[in-house]
RNA sequence: CGGGGUAUAGCUCAGCCUGGUAGAGCACUGGUUUUGGGAACCAGGGGUCGAGAGUUCGAAUCUUUCUGCCCCGACCA
């Protein structure tokens, strides 16, 4: 992609409404415009990160088994007047009527939905266990919206659910979430802890929350350090297979929220072990039994011929969110620093002098290069002086920079600066080619 | 939903106290000189000063009502 033909509003400035780091760089780096409270547009580079996203938490839940469908963002009022919670949810609710005065809403969650959906079609033990999960934005009328995309009111959430005829089998379920969700977030370059949480009125241990460290967290945390670096299963994991011991690995140690903090059990962490930091929520699991099962009837007939509700959970993953909560964890005084998988183009091509004849040569000569073997290449073709465009691709944070200038096209080599760690080397054009051909399709 | 702010050009802000023809920097357009870490100069374009009502000869400025947005708290993926 030409810059020159991008769609990349950059601001020099920070707009004076974003406080937190993800949500001026988000604006800054021209990846989303706010269009009311906690409502906003994703310009193009933003929406490419978000789809990056988005694609990492489809394939690993298609891995783990989960089947995707798509259910509607407005959602018929009745079917959560069967569950109860129609009168339940608050004001965070937002209700709509259509021409005909019926009552609908803007969905916030699915399980009622996704409920409906399935007792009109599973009647049997024989088609368990199921698990169905969609990515589809949400509408939560929250009192206060902030932090950007990181609590928005519209937001993209994938939501999974599962369905078991008993208990135990709702908890192979449930570890295959949790596996899945630790696979999901490594690939997104984040190290997530999974956190004991309230599981309210439904009791149990199944329900977790996974948190992301960062210093802007929301909330603060407690965990043992051990977490910090626990191996993730590789893609060859079977799903069809115990995946308990990961759960119980993960499980092992202290780790809680704020509010499930228990101070006796962390003392009894060596002190040098103890992690007590700030976290933000990038995913949400927990099993629910029969809450909805029950009131919406919905009912599988078990290998006795009797018909029992079935167990559910359901397992959400805040995609939008974690645009931002990638962010708060990638970041310098600079800009972002996107991880690989999620950069929207893995090479900014950096033209010092677009109009210089051998310069535009060079430039030219390597993005098509790079392009035409599959990497995928912002160059920067504008005519402006070098230190914006500096400026400017480190705020966009890709992971690699080539920068190329009439100084060292002159001299045959062009420089290749990694944004992370900040280290440039000069190579010729066919050794830089080379060594990101080496680094980037690996 | 309680408390506190704020609203002037695309962005960051000044002007408001003390009413008198709407400003700066950046960005944008044209030009000249520049050119390896957010250049300089010249010339331009761009604002019903959030909206309504009022006071006044005259309102960005004073009074008042409404609305948007932001921050703190309670609440939450």
């Amino acid at each position: 992609m030409r810059l020159s033909r991008y769609f990349l509003p950059i601001l020099k400035e920070t707009p004076k409404e974003a406080e937190i780091v993800s949500h001026r760089l988000m604006l800054r780096a021209g990846m989303i415009r706010q269009q009311s409270a906690g409502i906003y547009s994703w310009l193009p580079f933003g929406h490419a990160v978000l789809q990056k996203v988005d694609q990492i938490v489809r394939e690993e839940q298609n891995r783990s088994g989960a089947v995707e469908l798509l259910m509607p963002t407005i959602q018929p009022a009745d079917l959560w007047k069967e569950s109860g919670r129609y009168d339940d949810y608050g004001k965070e609710m937002l209700r709509i009527t259509d021409r005909h005065d019926r009552d609908m809403l803007f969905g916030p969650t699915n399980e009622e939905m996704v409920t409906d959906i399935f007792r009109g079609s599973v009647k049997s033990y024989k088609d368990l266990p199921l698990n169905l999960y969609h990515i589809q934005w949400k509408f939560r009328d929250e009192v206060r919206p902030r932090f950007g995309v990181m609590r928005g009111r519209e937001f993209l959430m994938k939501d999974a659910y599962s369905f078991d005829l008993t208990k135990e089998d709702a908890r192979k379920s449930y570890n295959r979430m949790f596996v899945a969700y630790l696979r999901t977030y490594q690939r997104l370059g984040l190290t997530a802890i999974p956190m004991k949480a309230d599981s309210g009125p439904i009791g149990g241990d199944m329900t977790h929350e996974f948190i992301v460290l960062a210093d802007t967290g929301e909330s603060e945390v407690f965990c043992h350090r051990d977490f910090l670096d626990l191996p993730v299963p590789d893609e060859n994991i079977d799903f069809d297979g115990d995946l308990s011991p990961w759960v119980d690995k993960y499980t092992a140690q202290y780790a809680a929220t704020e509010e499930m903090h228990d101070e006796a059990a962390f003392a009894e962490i060596p002190e040098e072990d103890r992690v007590s930091a700030r976290g933000i929520e990038v995913g949400h699991i927990f099993y629910f039994g029969t809450k909805y099962s029950e009131p919406m009837n919905a009912r599988v007939a078990g290998p006795d011929g009797v018909d029992v509700p079935v167990h559910m959970g359901s397992y959400g993953i805040g995609v939008s969110r974690l645009v931002g909560a990638i962010i708060e964890a990638s970041h310098d005084e600079n800009g972002i620093i996107w991880p690989e998988s999620v950069a929207p183009f893995q090479i900014g091509l950096i033209s010092l002098k677009a109009g210089h004849e051998a310069t535009d040569a060079a430039c030219e000569g390597l993005y098509e290069r790079l392009t035409n073997a599959g990497m995928s290449v912002l160059y920067d073709d504008r005519d402006m002086r070098a230190g914006g465009k500096f400026a400017s691709m480190d705020l966009i944070g890709l992971p690699w920079q080539l920068i190329i200038g009439p100084k060292g096209v002159e001299s045959g080599e062009i420089e290749l600066k990694n944004r992370r760690t900040g280290a440039r080397e000069s190579l010729t054009p066919d050794a830089a080619f080379n060594k990101l051909q080496a680094t980037l399709n690996s």
